[in-house]
DNA sequence: GGTGAATAGTAGGAAGTCCAACTATTCAGC
DNA sequence: GCTGAATAGTTGGACTTCCTACTATTCACC
């Protein structure tokens, strides 16, 4: 806020001026970690009055779309790519707000399925729309940038293993 | 991992169905979140023989590339735009490894300086060529991508206000 | 020069994330 | 069918982050 150059820039010179590399790589990093604080912010702002952040949000929507409206726990880090701690943390929080509530699998007793309730089921599609009228803090962006940044960041995540090329059999 | 399709470009599909909008916005937020999540696990792997994290790396290469390898607790805040208590507790775990230490500014008593040790001194270039071997967790991108990213990025901390174009004076 | 606003930093608390260790359940193979 | 490996979740702990106070100090202005 209060600065009056780019910081990251900064950074850049420096990391050449002590000849640790261009300094390319280091930016790239920097720049994600950046955007991804902006980005939070902003949409954790939208979701304040809703009393949700955005990983509560994910879990909610990846449960409206599904068939019955519910899943198991796995499923549901799996999908989402984060620990099953932190489904089981996050799972907690929305029990709490009465958005979900927990369900015995029919046949596999290890397996917990998570279930949207009625005010989970109402409140997923107002949560959404709040998200599109901030643009999910990239307002900044135009279509195309936006569009440029997924399909660059999408490179990096086939790279990582985010997911097989869909040649490979079902799980 | 584990997957056998795209989670985000599902959820773009998912988001038009439900007519929520064109998913586009959605897609890149929750690409930049995801990239987060994968450039801090690499870089957080390749800094964890020094027992340090990425946050932790950032306070002490400040540190380095400043004059007298010291800074006030506010400037470290404002250059890495983090809030004032995580400076705090970052610089309390680094004083706690014997990387920094917090030194009385000579003539304003609200201030506290940090400055590296000789060990932090020692350390951080080690790190740095840590961080380069592993292209800080970016090595899935070509270097005219992570240029891009990084560019694209830009706008959108310009649009966020990150720092002022230089025509206005200093602070 | 004394009062009130601004500034610098810290403490306590909530949330999110990960890890390691643990319980419970299911499955595989002899 | 029994034993051991694999799977599903949870618990407790560490770390990072932010927020809302709060203390201490400095500055601005009357």
């Amino acid at each position: 806020m209060g600065l009056d150059f780019d910081p990251i820039e900064e950074a850049r010179l420096n990391w050449r001026r002590a000849g640790w590399g261009d300094g390319q790589a280091m930016v790239a990093a920097t720049s994600v970690t950046r955007a991804h604080q902006i980005v939070l912010a902003e949409i954790n702002a939208a979701l304040a009055k809703f009393n949700l952040a955005f990983s509560r949000f994910e879990v909610l929507a990846l449960l409206y779309f599904s068939r019955n409206e519910s899943l198991p726990m796995g499923k549901i880090g799996a999908r989402l790519q984060v620990h099953p701690t932190s489904v089981t943390s996050l799972v907690n929080r929305l029990a709490d707000d009465g958005l979900v509530r927990r369900v015995a699998h029919p046949t596999d007793r290890r397996t917990t399925l998570v279930e949207l309730t009625d005010e989970g089921r109402s409140i997923t599609p107002r949560c959404a729309a709040a998200l599109e009228a901030v643009e999910f803090g990239l307002s900044g962006l135009t279509a195309a940038q936006q569009e440029m940044l997924s399909e660059t960041i999408r490179a990096q995540r086939r790279a990582s293993g985010d997911w097989t090329s869909a040649d490979a059999a079902a799980e």
